[in-house]
DNA sequence: CTTTCATATGAACAAGTGTTCATGTGTTAT
DNA sequence: ATAACACATGAACACTTGTTCATATGAAAG
């Protein structure tokens, strides 16, 4: 503590006040680390790619893989990774696993960041 | 090509026809990398941190780091980073380079995430 | 019950990422 | 000028991540 208020730099006035209120105002440690969790699996462009698929149609795994163009061991695992996470769910039919996506909140992420991208 | 076709599973019907018109709707690659890179921003706590700080108030270098108890380096090299992505800007007032948000899509995106991950 | 198809998973490896440490640059004050 | 402060940057390192390869599981068909 001692070394990191070392770092604070010399600025007058109001200072302390606006840092204080800030600090407050953050969310808890475990939200944080949860929101970047969650983000990390729109940062990845395979995952990316496997939800704009799944924006337009629920799909079979191989059916994913077919349509991107990666190999099958590579969508399972990014696959398993997504349901961890929540974002996307799936059931069985018969021999295949149909994929969906498991939260509208996807959709407007990812509008989101779009508008960004094309601005 | 030959390769992939093999990993197609035999579903019957309009497989080929919901696999066409999903491919077509696809964005583009270069947007697809460019939205995943934007995500990766989102996907680090320590800039998830400097980004929750900035919607509080702008900041200058030295004030973000004592106020997260994260050494000036670390900082300035994902200050670094999120310029580039164009998330934040800054101005040099003085000694002081002053951090701001750049875009607004960052509390919209920002949002988004903590609803899913607060539900 | 054996085979085949669809999917999952573990190990290994290459590539990417974030931090620290040391040092460089630019600004202000003495 | 020179010292002190605010910030930037490069190299090195540990750590994480995504893919491939080989193999395992699980359902259905013969």
């Amino acid at each position: 503590m001692d070394e990191i208020n070392e770092l604070m730099c010399e600025e007058p006035g109001t200072h302390d006040d606006v840092v204080g209120a800030v600090r407050e105002s953050l969310p808890d440690d475990d939200t944080l680390y949860e929101l970047a969790d969650l983000f990390k699996m729109f940062g990845d462009s395979t995952r990316m790619k496997i939800m704009f698929v799944l924006m337009e149609s629920e799909m079979c795994v191989c059916d994913i893989a077919e349509l991107l163009g990666i190999s099958q061991s590579a969508i399972s695992h990014q696959l398993r990774i997504l349901k961890q996470s929540k974002l996307i769910s799936s059931r069985r039919e018969g021999k295949n696993i149909i994929c969906f996506l498991a939260d509208d909140h996807v959709r407007s992420i990812i509008d989101q960041g779009l508008s960004h991208v094309l601005e």
